[in-house]
This record gives C-alpha cells, structure tokens and sequence, in this order.
DNA sequence: AAGCCGTGGGC
DNA sequence: TGCCCAAGGCT
C-alpha cells in the first residue's frame, strides 16, 4: 500500500501542472497561481457544493452574490429571503446553517472568517470537509480535504480494498500524506477537477490522468472497482412466533429486554428470531391453536416472518406471569406503544380470531 | 453512530 | 424505469 517516499512530492507536483492548465473555470474560483477569492465566496460555493453538482449551484451562486455580495449583507437579510432564494438547491438544513453561519461571523469574529480548520470547524454547516476546503483555498492553510472525490481518487492511487465507508480513515491518511506543503488550495481544487472529469466513477479516462503512472487501481486493470462498496447483503429472513394469550377481554404483553431490537419496548410474548424456528414451549400450559397465514416485517438487518399462535385461559391469575408482563384490556391494546411489528401481530390475531372477539363483547 | 436530509442528471 | 451519484453535516 505505502509507495516510495518520493511518490508524494511527484504526485502533488505532476497534478498541480496539470491543474495549471486544465482547471474549470467557476465563478467563485480564481485561476490557478492567482490570489485566493474572498473567503467569503469560497465559503458560500463550498456550502452550496455539498452533495449538490456544479451545474446545479452555478445559478444560485451567482444569485446569491449578487444580491448579498458580503457575508454582513448576507447576516443582515431576513431569513424568508435567504430561504426563498435556496428553495429548489435542496438540503435546507444548508440554508438556515448559513445565516447562522453567516451571523456568527459578523457576531463573533468580527465580520471575517476564521482562518484555520478548527475556527471554520466550529461555525454551523461546516464540518470537516468544508473546513478544510475553506482553509485551504481562502487562506492557502496546509489542509487536506477529503470529499467524495478524493476519496475515489485516492482508493484508486493506492487500491484500496477495504470497502466504504469503513475506508475513509485510511483514504483520508493516506490524501494528508499526498497534500503538498505548498499551493494547497490549488491542490485541494486540482483533486477534486481531476474526480470530477478525469477520475470519475463509470468511465474515468485514464489516459488523460496526469497522475496515471501511479495508479495501482490502474495497473490492476481495474480503476472502477475501487473504491470498493460493501456488498450490499441481501436481508436474511428470521422466522418466530407469536402466542396470542387471553384471559377474558385481556390479553397478555410482555416487555423487551432493555437494550438492542426494539429494546424496553412493550411486546407480545415471542419466541427467540431466528434463521431456523426455535422449538419453544409456549407461556403458559393452554390448548394452542396456530393460526393461518403469517405477519411479515421488514428491519434494517432481517426480515421476519411470524406465525402467531393462540390460546384462550379460563382464568388469566392462574398464569405465573414473567418480569414485566401484563393483562392488557383488547380494547387498549393499539394504545400502548406496541412497535409495529408487534401492532401487525395484533392485527392479524384479531382479525382471525374476530368472531370469538365479537362473541366476547356481546357477552 | 446509523439515518436522515432534496434535487437533477446520467446511463 | 430505476438506480446511482453529486465539493457532507447534523443528530
């Protein structure tokens, strides 16, 4: 993975020529080896950026500069302004975060941004990566930052197998010992043009990379199989039960342990979830009746396919109870914060068992 | 610390 | 069509 320790100093050397002659020209950039753009301009473009492409942004930036040329202007609009002149960008956390951003600095630092990534770091809607973009090409500071594109580019500079997102601490070390010492705001730009038209995620076009002899996703034969994603697990299918247990009008609930699935929540007796359905003795010595059909239920991780069984107790207070469990009325039993799962469970119990429920209630 | 947050464009 | 992606940050 590490290369030679000459290997930074041509990279960073062989991407800056490149950058010298085939950087984009953006409204809020100035050309490359020129003076910085107000820290200002760089800021507000780099909030606009986020997850946001440059042909969207192009016509909000220059609406925004207009109408608001300095950050004190852009303090002292009203807030429906600044968020009817985002409406349609998208992300409008983005936009209520620059007025405050845009507040606290005319607040707090005088009417002039900080000059460092941990003074930027501090400002509402500037993280990490915004930070260092705006330290580095506002105020030439010796920052690394790591996008969306140079976290490509850098997993196929080094191929890098480990898949995204658990990468990005070693893409982002290994981007930190690429950045130059000096032009670092050219730098920074120069990775994130050579992502964005070289490097890019289907077709990167290799032979115009000026940074393509050095390329291990390259050598490899493989430039688009880096970064690598995790694979994308397909959900696995749990199966359990659930005992639908009466006693009257009542019925019994239960409660989840404290901590993990549905944790502390109010339950319905259950079964363990698992692969292959656990043979379980059921809560209480009764005549269970399986009931047709089944509930499915979709988490972050699993499916789960649940059959429910049912039992009908002359007499609940017969029933050694477990910690937590209750007699709940039929009637309160959509009242009690069921988790979903356990709402559907109830649901299809009732429907099936709907004539005994009607029955009970005349009676 | 995963989930959430908007939208337009490319394939 | 549907999915992936785009200069991330907040909670």
């Amino acid at each position: 993975m590490r290369v030679d320790s000459s290997a930074p100093y041509n990279h960073a050397r062989r991407l800056l020529d490149w950058y010298d002659v085939n950087a984009r020209t953006l409204p809020w950039r100035s050309p490359p080896g020129t003076p910085p753009p107000d820290p200002y301009r760089v800021w507000l473009s780099e909030i606009m950026l986020q997850q946001t492409t440059v042909a969207s942004v192009k016509g909000y930036f220059e609406l925004f500069i207009t109408r608001w040329p300095t950050v004190a202007a852009l303090a002292a609009a009203e807030d429906a302004d600044v968020m009817q002149a985002w409406a349609g960008l998208g992300y409008y956390a983005r936009a209520r975060n620059l007025l405050a951003c845009a507040r606290s600095v005319v607040a707090d630092h005088g009417g002039r941004f900080p000059d460092t990534e941990a003074g930027l770091r501090k400002l509402p809607g500037i993280g990490p990566y915004t930070a260092a973009a705006v330290a580095a090409i506002a105020f030439g500071a010796h920052a690394t930052v790591a996008d969306g594109n140079v976290e490509r580019v850098v997993a196929r500079l080094y191929a890098v197998e480990t898949p995204m997102p658990a990468a990005k601490p070693t893409l982002h070390a290994l981007a930190a010992e690429l950045t130059p010492t000096q032009r670092c705001g050219d730098y920074a730009q120069a990775m994130m043009d050579l992502g964005a038209t070289i490097c890019t995620p289907r077709s990167p076009d290799c032979p115009a990379c000026p940074v393509a002899a050095g390329c291990a996703a390259l050598k490899l034969q493989t430039p688009t199989r880096f970064p690598v994603k995790a694979a994308k697990v397909a959900r696995p299918t749990r199966q359990g039960t659930i005992y639908w247990l009466r006693a009257g009008d009542t019925v019994l609930v239960t409660q989840r342990p404290p901590r993990g699935l549905l944790g502390g929540m109010r339950a319905l007796p259950s079964d363990e979830w698992a692969t292959v359905r656990p043979a379980l003795a059921p809560p209480a010595d009764a005549t269970w009746q399986l009931l047709p059909g089944s509930v499915r239920h979709v988490f972050t991780h699993f499916e789960l396919e649940l059959v429910v069984m049912a039992a009908t107790l002359n007499d609940g207070r017969s029933v050694a109870l477990p910690a937590g469990a209750t007699w709940v009325a039929l009637a309160e039993i959509d009242r009690i914060g069921l988790p979903t799962v356990f709402a559907k469970a109830a649901r299809h119990a009732l429907a099936h068992l709907n004539t005994d429920r009607v029955d009970e209630k005349a009676a």
